[in-house]
DNA sequence: AGCACA
């Protein structure tokens, strides 16, 4: 048969970890883990999120699922979506996470299989730059992200006037913050759409910021049946973002 | 553009 040829041009096996580039890279690591995690967070639990800075790396991140599933569905839903004012480009990762195969048992220490990082001389480079605690299996990953480092005090992040996140996940709310609208959205729009799921009570926007919409349901599985629902939804131009408002 | 495990 010659049809074994079709999904291994630039495809990957499914797995549970997803490869993002594309990433913008004036966004500090700190928060970019963050709003990595607020975003994906909705598609499953996550183990891990992986960002580095150097030339190589830059512009791209991992996230590792719990589960396989997971990671298709953020894939699905996620791909090409703006991120940062960038349009995120996501795939699974060629290899496997770290993470991953120390649950499997079958991880195998960097140094055996590889060695690089050895170069002559000593190089005298940070050694820390802020990795969020995002190690273990966090049960919610914002747990851990809040607990390593203060709420911000930093500048917002790009000077642009149209902020299209969080600088920070929310935990689970019966409140979802919507995003990214399009300035002209009517409330009765947004009330159409949600209404459509159960525990919906009302949508909330403020004159003087238009493009951003509070939707409220009864409890926050409602909630969030809703946003896995409508997350990205395309309303003319804009692709909505829908987050957990802040507490 | 760039697939790692600080």
């Amino acid at each position: 048969m010659e049809m074994q040829e079709a999904n291994q041009r630039s495809e990957v096996s499914p797995n549970q970890t997803i490869y993002i580039n594309n990433l913008n890279e004036k966004v500090k690591l700190d928060e970019l883990k963050k709003s990595l995690t607020a975003v994906f967070s909705q598609f499953g639990k996550i183990l891990e999120v992986l960002a580095f800075k150097t030339l190589k790396h830059k512009g791209q991140a991992w996230v590792v699922f719990d589960n396989s599933a997971s990671a298709s569905t953020a894939i699905a839903k996620m791909n090409d979506f703006p991120f940062y004012d960038k349009n995120m480009r996501i795939q699974f990762a060629k290899t496997k996470s770290d993470v991953v195969s120390k649950a499997d048992g079958r991880f195998v220490p960097r140094e055996k299989r590889k060695r690089h990082e050895e170069k002559g001389g000593k190089k005298k480079k940070d050694q820390h730059h802020d990795s969020t605690q995002t190690g273990m299996a966090i049960n919610s990953a914002y747990v851990g992200l809040y607990g390593a480092a203060p709420p911000l005090s930093q500048v917002p992040y790009l000077g642009g006037a149209k902020p299209n996140l969080p600088e920070a996940p929310a935990p689970p709310n019966n409140i979802l913050f919507v995003q990214n609208l399009p300035h002209e959205t009517a409330p009765m729009m947004l009330q159409n759409m949600f209404s459509q799921y159960l525990g919906f009570k009302e949508v909330r926007m403020i004159e003087t910021k238009p493009g951003i919409a509070f939707v409220e349901f009864a409890d926050e599985m409602q909630s969030t049946v809703a946003m896995q629902g409508l997350q990205g939804y395309k309303i003319q131009q804009n692709q909505m973002l829908i987050t957990y408002a802040k507490k």
